[in-house]
DNA sequence: TTGAATTAAACAAACGTTTAATTAAATTTA
DNA sequence: TAAATTTAATTAAACGTTTGTTTAATTCAA
């Protein structure tokens, strides 16, 4: 089985971003509470005590995880362009996720798991206010392309948003079950990402284009 | 907050059966490893030495739980009919599944966290062999529709499923998040419930006939 | 030589599970 | 039916691990 994780370069801001790599990695896999301190500080190859000298707790190190890949600049972006029709910056927008989801499972599991089922109300809070920000990033696309005569005005804005989002969590949260079902190598991670990115990139795009688009024209 | 775990009533097979509510709440909620056999003891208002004699073991209840809970025959009668559509079948296809899972969201997200994570290759097996008939049956649906010309060849069968039911997960797992967005009150599940099932409905089915349905006529 | 980084060891609390004793229920015997 | 006996259900307490976290000593670098 392959491993993600990269080794410790010199340095200790490199010290603290390899462990929380692996932080990620187990909690990704085993849920934060399938994860103890000593697994990390095992894996990583640190002292057991190293992580509450950096995070100061579990619960921070996880904290600490969410601050250090929370980052949502692209989609506004792509709302700030003039020049791409609004069936265009769908497509985007189902590139980028399925990319950025795909090449990270663990870390949008653990999202996912977090964002409803945290012991802590603070956890959830800040993964829910970042989900929302991105929600209203893609709303204005949708609204916008209402707007402009692309897309149906019957539609449910905020379920469709959540019919793709979910989609694309499927099949990176039950990745077991479809590797089974579409006969993918079973534990390979790289091999699912492989087979899955431009598959699920294009099956979504014919679903959103025949959910969204005004029916005129064929395209 | 409501409680939906029913109260103890005579002979043991009831109590059997109450621990196994309370524990799906509290694993639905909390996560496996984020529950104590103790959690569930004291919920339950039974003796910790209870479960281990009931059950025999925390994992031994997860199975016991999921056996419990899998039963699977409506898809199959819906199989056989003779008289209904595919679109109308898939409509009922869709009535099943946001009913069953919208009104058991414990049990869903339990099924999900452990058909992935769960350190016992037993349990994970398990799920994904429930799951895998459900997929068959649905499978056969769409593709009986396809030969009635009904449905589109072109579309990307597994991933379509997979769309549908990753929907539903989202709104059944992301609870919290869909209760701000949608502005639901908070840790209230039987309003979201209410509220979520027949919206969610009605846009799977608008989603999957413009997806599925061979464009001639308008429906 | 001062302060940060790192360590092995220990901490108390929580964990899943088991034990041995007791109570309740069911079954057999008289 | 009543008492005796056996089986099952229930309990409080304890078991040995594992948990997250801290300590106090040591190593390392500035």
């Amino acid at each position: 089985m392959f491993n993600f994780v990269p080794s410790i370069k010199n340095g200790m801001a490199d010290k603290r971003e390899h462990i929380l790599m692996v932080a990620e990695k187990l909690f990704g896999e085993n849920g934060f509470d399938g994860t103890s301190v000593r697994d990390i500080a095992h894996q990583a190859n640190v002292n057991l005590a190293m992580i509450s000298y950096y995070f100061g707790s579990k619960e921070k190190l996880l904290e600490a995880l969410i601050e250090y890949r929370a980052s949502f600049t692209t989609l506004q972006e792509l709302n700030k362009d003039e020049v791409l029709t609004p069936i265009e910056k769908m497509d985007r927008v189902i590139d980028f996720y399925v990319d950025k989801i795909m090449s990270n499972f663990c870390f949008h599991n653990l999202m996912l798991q977090q964002g409803n089922n945290s012991r802590s109300e603070e956890i959830r809070e800040l993964i829910i206010d970042i989900k929302q920000k991105n929600f209203e990033q893609l709303k204005k696309i949708i609204t916008d392309g209402q707007r402009k005569k692309f897309f149906r005005k019957e539609i449910d804005i905020e379920l469709t948003i959540g019919t793709f989002m979910g989609a694309i969590s499927q099949f990176t949260q039950a990745r077991h079950y479809w590797s089974r079902i579409l006969h993918i190598e079973k534990d390979n991670d790289e091999a699912y990402r492989k087979k899955m990115t431009p598959r699920l990139k294009s099956h979504l795009k014919q679903v959103l284009h025949a959910h969204l688009k005004i029916k005129n024209e064929e395209s």
